[in-house]
DNA sequence: TTTCTTGCCGAAACCGGTTTCGGGGCCGCA
DNA sequence: TGCGGCCCCGAAACCGGTTTCGGCAAGAAA
C-alpha cells in the first residue's frame, strides 16, 4: 500500500514504465495497457496479476503519455470571467474547491484560465481547445445566448453549464432553482403581512434573470396578490444598481413595503437607499435576496437570502462533465438543485403600510425642499 | 449509447502536425522542430521559411507531444489550501486572475487544484508533481517551516514561494512588505496624537507575523514611543479573534487609543468589539490594518488599511516561476512590493487619552455590575 | 592539391504510452 | 483426424513531437 516511490522522488531513480511492468512480468507492454484499461481480451488472472504488479513497482501511467494516442489528457477545463464587478467572486474559492475536489476523486486534473472580457475568454477558450490543454470545460455564468456555447458546439468539444439557457439542446447542465427561491421569498413576505412586494431583478443577458422574475409572479399569485410592473424595479447587479432601484420605488405613490432581490448586492444597494432615507431594514423594508455572500451576514440587520452552495455546484459540474466525456448524453446530464434559505434580520412583518411610508417619506422631502 | 459517437474524439479536419509542416517545405520534420525551438545549427534563412510556413499553415505542437520527450508540460501548479475561515478568499480572483494572465502570455497554462487540510494539500502536491502534471509551482501562503517546500526540494520541483520563509536558501520568492505597511501604520497613528498604540499580530505558523511585529516596533521607535509588551495582543486571524484581542486591551489599565492589525478581519473584530462598549471607531479608537479585503469598505466608519495587489502577486509569481523553471538561480528570483495604503475613516486624532478612555470604560463597568 | 573544419541538415532512434493485427493454443464438432 | 472458432497474448505500428548521430558540401588551413 505504501509504496516509497511514489512520494514523489523524481531526480533520483527514473521513473517507472509500462516497460518495466511488462518486463517485471515477462509480458508484453501492450498486454500491460490493455489489463490496466480493462479490455476483455485480457485474462481476469492476468488482469489481476499486471495490476498488483503496477501497484507494487508503484506504476503511474503518464497522462500526458497516453494523450498523445488517445488524445485525452484527463483535464477538466475552467475558463473564468473576472470584471471588477464580478458578483461570482465571494464563491470562487467555493465551486474550485469543488471541481478540483471531484477531479481529483477520478484522478483528473483542473486547467484553469482568466481573463476579464467575455471577448478574451471566447480566445482562450479556442486556445485552450485547440492545444487540447483540457477534454472539456465547465460554463460559469451561462448567458442566455452564449457564444461559448456555439463555439463548444462545432468544435465537438463536450462541455456542462453553470445555469440554464434558452436553447438546450445538445447541452449539458447544473443549476439551482433560483425560481423557487424568489417564489418563496414572496410568499414568505406576504405571510409577513407585506401587500406592496417589489422585486429587483438581475442583469438582462442572464437567463436566470426571468425565471426569477418568474418565481416572483408566482409567489405573487400563491399569496393571492395582483402583480404590479411597477413594482418591477430596473436591473441592478451591484449595490449602486442596486440603490438606484430601490429609489426608483420608493419615490411610487404606493411604494412597497419589502423588496425581493434577484442578487445579494443589489440587496445591499437596497439597505444603503433605506439608510439614507431613515428606513430601517427589518422594520419600514424587508428584504430577501439571492446568492449568499458573505458581505449578508455582516451587514446590519443580517440579510435574509437564499444561499447557493457552490461547492456542491463545482462538484457536481466535474462529475456530469466527466460522465459527458466519457460519452454520457447530454440530454441525461442535467441537474436542478434548491437554494438554502438562511434567516436573518432583513425580513419582518411591515413597520409601515405602504400608504403610511408614502407619507413619510413625502413628508420628508418636503423638509428636504424647505 | 450503441452508435454514439465517442464525443472524447474530436471531429473535423486532421490536427495540423509537425510532418505537415516539413512536408510542405520538402525538409525533415526534425529540422522543422529544431528551427521552430531555436537551435543555432539551423540556418537563418531556414528558420525563417519553416517558422512562416508554420503560421501560414496554422501549425501548434501539442504540448503533451513534446512534454513525452522534454518532460515539460509548460503548466505552472497551484494548489490552494481552502478552510471555512481562509483569510486569502476574498482575494483569489484577483491572484488566479493574475496567475493565469501572465501564464498566457508566455502560452503556458495554469493548473490548479484545491484541498482543505495543510496535510492534504502535501498529498496532492506530491501526486501532481508525481504525475508531470505541471513544470512548477506556486505555493501561496508560506509557513515559518513548511512541508511544501521540503517536499519540492527533495523531487527537484521548481517552486516560488508567495511569501517569505525562515530557511529561504534555494528558495525563490515574491513578497509584499508587510513590515513597512506596519511600521507606516504606527507612524502614521503617532502623528495623529496617538501615544498607546496597540498591535494585533496574524498567526504564529506565518513568518510575516514576525516581520510585521517588528514593524510595529520599528514605527513605535521612529515615532520615540517605548514598546509595551502590554500592547502587543494575542494573535487574530478572525474576527473573533480580534474582537477577543480587543477585549484584552480595554481591559489593561492603560488601555490603547490605536490598535495596528496585521491583518483586515482581526481590524473588523476590534469594531465589533467597540461597537459592543460604545466606542466609535475614528473616534475614542483608530485602527489601521492590512489586507483591503472588500468588507473593509463596507464597514462603517470605512477601514483604513494597507491594501496588496493580488493580481500583481500572482502576475509577477508566474513570471519567476517560469523563470525558475527556465533555469534561473533563485537567489535571484526574489521580489519585494510595497502594500498600498487605502485611505478611509478608522484613523483619526484621538477624541479621548488613554486615562480618560480607562475612565469610560470603567464607568461603563460599573454601571453593568450594578 | 589535400586535409581539416565548420555549417547545415536528413535519417533514424527515442519518449511512454495505445491500438491493430495476427497467430498460437485449446476446445468442440464433424 | 481434421477443421473452424474462440480466448489470449506478442509483435509491431503508431501517436506527434525531440534529440542524437553522421554525412555532405563549402571554406579554411596546410
Amino acid at each position: 500500500m505504501t509504496n516509497m516511490r511514489s512520494v514523489g522522488v523524481r531526480a533520483g531513480p527514473r521513473r517507472v514504465t509500462i516497460s518495466d511492468v511488462a518486463n517485471d512480468l515477462g509480458v508484453s507492454k501492450g498486454t500491460v495497457s490493455r489489463a490496466l484499461n480493462g479490455y476483455p481480451d485480457i485474462s481476469e488472472g492476468t488482469k489481476l496479476k499486471i495490476s498488483r504488479a503496477a501497484e507494487r513497482l508503484g506504476y503511474r501511467p503518464l497522462s500526458h503519455a497516453q494523450a498523445i494516442r488517445t488524445g485525452r489528457v484527463r483535464s477538466l477545463g475552467l475558463v473564468l470571467q473576472i470584471d471588477s464587478e464580478d458578483s461570482a467572486r465571494p464563491f470562487l474559492a467555493d465551486f474550485i474547491g469543488g471541481v478540483t475536489q471531484a477531479a481529483s476523486d477520478e484522478n483528473w486534473t483542473v486547467t484553469i484560465a482568466a481573463e476579464p472580457t467575455e471577448e478574451r475568454v471566447r480566445k482562450t477558450l479556442a486556445r485552450l481547445v485547440d492545444e487540447q490543454k483540457a477534454d472539456g470545460f465547465i460554463l460559469p455564468r451561462t448567458l442566455k445566448h452564449d457564444g461559448r456555447v456555439t463555439t463548444l458546439l462545432n468544435a465537438n468539444v463536450p462541455f456542462v453549464m453553470f445555469g440554464r439557457t434558452v436553447e438546450d439542446s445538445e447541452c449539458a447542465w447544473y443549476d439551482i432553482k433560483g425560481e423557487d427561491a424568489m417564489r418563496a421569498a414572496t410568499t414568505r413576505l406576504a405571510a409577513l403581512g407585506h401587500t406592496r412586494i417589489a422585486h429587483i431583478p438581475g442583469g438582462d443577458q442572464y437567463y436566470y434573470t426571468q425565471l426569477r422574475i418568474e418565481g416572483y409572479k408566482a409567489g405573487l399569485e400563491a399569496a393571492g396578490i395582483p402583480f404590479d410592473p411597477a413594482l418591477l424595479a430596473p436591473e441592478a447587479m451591484t449595490r449602486r444598481a442596486g440603490a438606484a432601484a430601490f429609489d426608483q420605488l420608493m419615490s411610487l405613490p404606493e411604494p412597497p413595503t419589502a423588496v425581493v432581490c434577484a442578487v445579494d448586492r443589489a440587496a445591499l444597494g437596497v439597505y444603503r437607499g433605506a439608510n439614507a432615507r431613515g428606513l430601517r431594514i427589518g422594520r419600514e423594508i424587508s428584504v430577501i435576496a439571492y446568492d449568499g455572500v458573505p458581505e449578508g451576514a455582516y451587514a446590519d440587520p443580517g440579510l435574509t437570502t437564499f444561499a447557493v452552495n457552490s461547492q456542491q455546484a463545482g462538484e457536481r459540474l466535474a462529475r456530469l462533465l466527466i460522465e459527458r466525456i466519457r460519452g454520457a448524453d447530454p440530454e441525461d446530464l442535467r441537474e436542478l438543485a434548491p437554494a438554502t434559505l438562511v434567516e436573518r434580520g432583513s425580513d419582518k412583518a411591515p413597520a409601515l403600510s405602504s400608504k403610511e411610508l408614502a407619507q413619510r417619506l413625502n413628508d420628508q422631502h418636503e423638509i428636504k425642499n424647505v
